[in-house]
DNA sequence: TGGATGTGATAAGCTGCTCTTATGTTGCAA
DNA sequence: TTGCAACATAAGAGCAGCTTATCACATCCA
């Protein structure tokens, strides 16, 4: 019975109980009398009882104890539907809305504050959720789950179910400690790898990729010690514990402990994306957050074609 | 543009959202798919973007980022429509609701602490508001202004306006000090009233009558102090400062040191009643009310014929 | 790769709701 | 009593929304 409620009787109980009278009510809502009142009859059915007690002649219908009741449910639905009409309003502008990222340790380090800082900056009621992992299974689980909107990614995957946006190529590259290396920084050749003690990090898809580009050009890397964490890592390196070979990305450039050489031949650098679900609606405030990683990693970019097409 | 949602297609939004698929909320609603896809549209149209992808084929669909908005405000929505009925299923059994009542100093002491007693017993839930006061025209302003459902009152003027329930006539009675008081209790004479001093109330509507019923039986009274407290009177009258004439609900009749006394000839009891706007329609907590006070006050029905008939 | 299956969209037709217009009914006021 | 003002009700017109039937499309499996 309940169920036949609409929300044009709760309107029009709200105005007939404002305005005392069934005919001004129905002028407010531009309808006649009789659809007033045919609204209210309708209402009362859907509720099992009056709302108003019609005292007849000219004086103002009144609201009965369960029109009390009922207007105050009213009252709150359509309070509730204006404010869903102005949060769809501003979710349509995007200058509100969650974005959830999936991301990962270097791109956490160098990319993400500046795209956070320039999303607060332009729209600072759009939340912004991050996930970080280093498992890139699990970041494309969570975004094909729902749990993100998006996911920064390296694509050495094709995935049908992924909307992928470029970002930039990120080259490998070797480090060594300043002291460890007297001649002046040339590429790092295959051979000169292929004798070094190297670090690395733990079994993660990145080094899976490292292990078979170094494969590539004959090197197989022999592993004195490995850490998950890249500033460890380097701080490894620093130490003369041996070479590394890590995404340039992952590598704090402004050490100046440390040398940074590009790998001669080079292996393929990996691709840095920003991957959304294909053929799921994105919000605004999330595609602007893709625009906006685009337009933060353009050094990047032409860094890394610097570094890459030196070869 | 939003003013065309409608409750329907709320349900059928959270339906399919629930079920992942327009098919099978048709099924739990009682529906087509045809029609389910049709209020989807609707609702769409209303709201001005997509709410679902529809990847096609055999996979779900999901909410876009505008769905899970409108979403979380059409839960809200049948969430307040489920708890309206559920408040209304325990309005329509008198179990809740609320109760504001009029009342004066000498029923306030007397009737209401066991109305609200055997009300609290029966119905916990049952709320109940009072708003005293010794002026009774504004007590009948305030029931018919509303903000009163009931009103206790004595009813010493007709008035088209109200509904009211006799409940018992409370006879006026003298009451003089034990210690002066030599003779066995008798009634009190209009010759006896002439010569006494007397304390009464401050000028309300209760002395107005009293005044009038004792002109009646040619008594002009003479005051020697006034209080508005029914207690301060009667303690006024244990000091030996005169004697009282009021309505005997106003008399603590278990003060040893006073004694209560009819008077001969009899002057008009108060009729006290309980008062509705005529025409406006009652809780059924409220009606129960009426009639618990009817229950509670059939001792001073009893009462008051066996003290006014003897006369 | 091609058909079977399952899914939503769309067209057509019909039902029924919800308006409007017109009239009835009721309570108050003069 | 009459007149007025207000709500209720009846009847009809228009349209929204449902059902049936069909299309279009993606996946899955042979």
């Amino acid at each position: 019975m309940l169920q036949d409620l609409e929300i044009r009787h709760l309107a029009a109980l709200q105005a007939v109980a404002e305005e005392g009278s069934f005919g001004r009510a129905a002028t407010r809502l531009g309808f006649t009398q009789s659809a007033v009142s045919q609204q209210i009859a309708a209402l009362e059915r859907a509720v099992g009882a009056p709302v108003f007690d019609r005292p007849g002649g000219p004086r103002r219908v009144e609201l009965t104890p369960t029109g009390v009741l009922v207007l105050g449910h009213a009252e709150a639905i359509l309070g509730r539907i204006r404010t869903a009409g102005e949060d769809l309003a501003r979710l349509r502008a995007g200058s509100a809305g969650y974005v959830t990222v999936g991301t990962f340790q270097s791109v956490s380090v160098r990319i993400l504050p500046a795209v956070v800082k320039a999303m607060r900056a332009e729209r600072p009621d759009v939340e912004i959720g991050l996930y970080e992992t280093d498992e890139q299974l699990e970041l494309i689980d969570r975004l094909v789950a729902g749990s993100l909107d998006l996911t920064f990614m390296v694509q050495d995957v094709e995935d049908r179910r992924l909307h992928i946006t470029d970002l930039f190529l990120d080259p490998f590259v070797a480090i060594t400690a300043t002291a460890d290396t007297p001649q002046s920084t040339g590429p790092m050749s295959a051979e000169e790898l292929r004798h070094l003690p190297l670090i690395g990090e733990q079994t993660s898809s990145c080094q899976l990729l490292i292990d078979k580009g170094l494969a590539a050009i004959g090197v197989e890397p022999r592993y004195v010690f490995r850490s998950g964490d890249n500033a460890a890592l380097q701080a490894m390196v620093r130490s003369g514990l041996g070479a590394a070979v890590m995404p340039l990305l992952a590598v704090d450039t402004d050490d100046p402990e440390v040398v940074v050489r590009p790998i001669e031949p080079a292996i393929p650098p990996r691709p840095v994306g920003i991957a959304s679900v294909a053929g799921r609606t994105l919000a605004p405030a999330t595609e602007r957050f893709v625009e906006v990683a685009v337009e933060v990693s353009e050094p990047y970019r032409t860094m890394s074609s610097r570094v890459a097409t030196r070869r």
